[in-house]
DNA sequence: GCGCTAGCTGCTCATATGAGCAGCCTTGAT
DNA sequence: ATCAAGGCTGCTCATATGAGCAGCTAGCGC
C-alpha cells in the first residue's frame, strides 16, 4: 500500500493487539502466535499503535495528590521528594492546613528511628506538625529561633517540643528569639549551653522541613517582622527568598547580609550540609522565590498545591 | 511501614519510574541505576503501579472509527477485521453512508490483485460502492440477481460493472432476477451460460461484501419484496435473519427453505466456502439477524456503528 | 524488459525481563 | 529473651525483547 496512511484495518489491528499487549498482559511471543504474525510484526505494531497516540498511556490522580505532577516536578527539579496536593488556592489558611498534612504524611512516610529531624519555623511547619503522627523517637533539632507573632501561639520551640514529645525523641530546643536589634547580642546568644547544644546537632540533621518567603509584604514572615532598614537593604542587596532566615537572590545564589550576624538560626552552609531539607511553599505569589529556593541546591523536597507547581514547571 | 497502604511519597516514586517507562520508553535496567534500586524493585513499582490504578492505559478513538470498540467486537466474535463507526444512529440512509465510506476504505486496504471479490446486493453495499476508490485489477463476481427497488438503480449488475470497470477487473454478472416464481424458472436460469459463469466463479472468490436482514418487515430488502405466504413460511421456518438470500435462525444455523429454490443466488454452502463475508449491518433493531450471522460463522468482517456494536459486546 | 529505489519482512545476538526461591529484617506474641 | 510469621529483598535461569541487518518484493522511470 501506500505506507503513509494507516487504514482502518491497520488501526484495528494495532488497537486489537495493543489491547491484549498492555490491558491482559500478553507478551508479543504470545500474541504473534496467536494471530499468525511474527513476533517482529507485532513488536512493530505495537510501537506504532503508541507512536501515533492510539494507544493513551497516563498517569492518573491518586486521591488529594496529583502524581503526575509530583512526578514531573520532582523530575524537574532533581528533587528527592515532590509532593503537589491538588486543592484550589482557597485562603493562605486552608491552604497550609492541606499542605501541613500532605507534608506530615510524607513525614511520616520516610522518617525512621535513624533520622534526626530538623525544624525551622513556619506557618506552614506548625500546620504540618497538627497533622503529624508519632515518629519512632526520632530526635528533633530547633533550627530557628522564635519569632513574635500576633496570636503567640505554636513558636519554633513549642513546634520541636511537641514532636519531640511525641515521638518519644530527644529535644533539641532553646529560648531565644529569631532576630536581635545587634551582632553582638546574637553572638552572646550562640554562646548560651542550650542553644550551642542545639547547634551543635545540626550537622547530624538528615531531614529538615522549612518554609519559603518571599521577600516583599505579607509574603514573608521575617519581612513582615523585619525593620524597614531592613526590608530595603535585603531588596537592595537583591535578596528574592528567605527559607528560614538564609536569603538568596533570583538565582538562588546565597546572599550574605548583615541581618544574618543579627539572626539566631541555621546558616547557609549548615542547611546545605542538611541532605534533606523540604519546604511547604504556597501561593503563587511566592513563585519567584520557590524558583529561587529549587535552584539553590538546598531544597531536596517539596510539598506544594497545583497552581504553583504549574508555574514552576511551565517557565524557563 | 504498614505496607498495606501506599503513602504519597511512595505513590510519586511509582509515578515517576512508570512516567519513564512508559512514556519514555526506558527500561527497568536503565531506572534502577538512575533511582539506585535493584531491576526488581523498579519491576514491582511499575507492576504495582498499574494494579493500582496509578498508571491508566487506554485505546483511544482514530478519528471516526472506534479502534477499541472494533477491536473488542473482532476478539469477541473471532471476526477477521471490525469497524466500528462512531456515528450516531440517525436515518438509515446516513447510517449506509457513513458505513460505505468505511467498508471502501476497509476493501481498498485489504483486497489485493490476487483476490476475487463477491458482491451482494445491498443498499449498503450500494452506499459503499460508490465510495470505493479503484482496486488494484481485482475481478468481480456478481452474488445475487437483481432485486426491483422503487428507485431502480443501482441493481447487482450495475454495482459489479461499476466496480469491475473501475477497477480494470474482469466482471462476472448476468442479468436475473433475485427470486423466481417457481422452482423451475430458478434452475433453467441457473443454466444460462452467462449465470451459470458467474457461478462457476464462486469457489475462487476470496473476499465478499454483503448486507443483513432481519426476518421483519422494513428490515429485510428480500423479506419486503416477497409474498405474504413467503413471508409467514419463513417466519414459520424461524427464519431471522437473511445474507444476501441465506437464510439463518437465530442461532446462525442455516434454514433449509423452499424459497432458497426460487432465488438465483449464492447459497448458504457457497457461502461458507468464501475466506471472508464481510457484512455492513446498521440500525439497532436487526441486532438479533446480526448475531444470528456472527454466530453462524458465515462473517469474516464486519462493518457497523457504535450502537449496534455495543448492543452486540452487551448481551451473552 | 531492465535496473533502481524504497519499504517490508524475518533473522541473529546481546540484553532485558519475569517467575520462583531463599535469606533477612521487622513485628508481635509468648 | 525467644520464637514464629510475614513481608521485603535480591539472586538464578529460562524466556522475551529490541537493534540492526540482509533478502525480498513492488513500484517506477528509462
Amino acid at each position: 500500500m501506500t505506507g503513509g496512511l494507516i487504514g482502518p484495518a491497520q488501526a484495528v489491528l494495532m488497537a486489537s493487539i495493543a489491547r491484549r499487549h498492555y490491558l491482559h498482559g500478553r507478551s508479543k511471543v504470545e500474541l504473534a502466535r496467536e494471530f499468525g504474525l511474527s513476533r517482529f510484526k507485532v513488536a512493530r505494531l505495537i510501537d506504532e499503535a503508541r507512536d501515533s497516540g492510539l494507544v493513551r498511556i497516563e498517569i492518573s490522580h491518586h486521591g488529594e495528590i496529583d502524581v503526575d505532577l509530583s512526578a514531573r516536578l520532582a523530575e524537574r527539579f532533581q528533587l528527592v521528594h515532590a509532593i503537589v496536593v491538588d486543592t484550589p488556592e482557597d485562603d493562605a489558611a486552608s491552604l497550609r492546613d492541606h499542605l501541613g498534612r500532605a507534608a506530615a504524611q510524607l513525614l511520616g512516610e520516610v522518617i525512621t528511628s535513624k533520622d534526626v529531624l530538623g525544624l525551622a519555623w513556619a506557618r506552614a511547619v506548625s500546620a504540618m506538625v497538627r497533622a503529624l503522627r508519632p515518629l519512632p523517637g526520632t530526635p528533633v533539632v530547633q533550627l530557628t529561633g522564635a519569632l513574635a507573632l500576633p496570636d503567640g501561639r505554636d513558636t519554633s520551640v513549642d513546634v520541636v517540643r511537641n514532636v519531640a514529645g511525641a515521638s518519644g525523641g530527644a529535644a533539641h530546643l532553646f529560648y531565644a528569639p529569631f532576630t536581635v536589634p545587634d551582632a553582638a547580642t546574637a553572638r552572646a546568644l550562640r554562646q548560651q549551653p542550650e542553644v550551642a547544644r542545639a547547634f551543635d546537632q545540626l550537622p547530624s540533621v538528615t531531614r529538615a522541613v522549612a518554609g519559603i518567603g518571599l521577600w516583599e509584604p505579607g509574603q514573608s514572615t521575617l519581612y513582615d517582622a523585619s525593620s524597614e532598614f531592613d526590608r530595603q537593604e535585603l531588596r537592595r542587596l537583591g535578596v528574592c527568598a528567605d527559607i528560614s532566615g538564609v536569603f538568596l537572590d533570583a538565582d538562588g545564589k546565597p546572599v550574605r547580609t548583615e541581618l544574618a550576624e543579627r539572626t539566631i538560626g541555621i546558616n547557609h552552609e549548615q542547611m546545605q550540609a542538611i541532605p534533606e531539607v523540604i519546604a511547604i511553599p504556597y501561593g503563587v505569589a511566592r513563585a519567584p522565590a520557590v524558583r529561587a529556593a529549587v535552584r539553590s541546591g538546598l531544597i531536596g523536597g517539596l510539598v506544594t498545591h497545583t497552581a504553583l507547581a504549574e508555574l514552576l514547571l511551565d517557565d524557563e
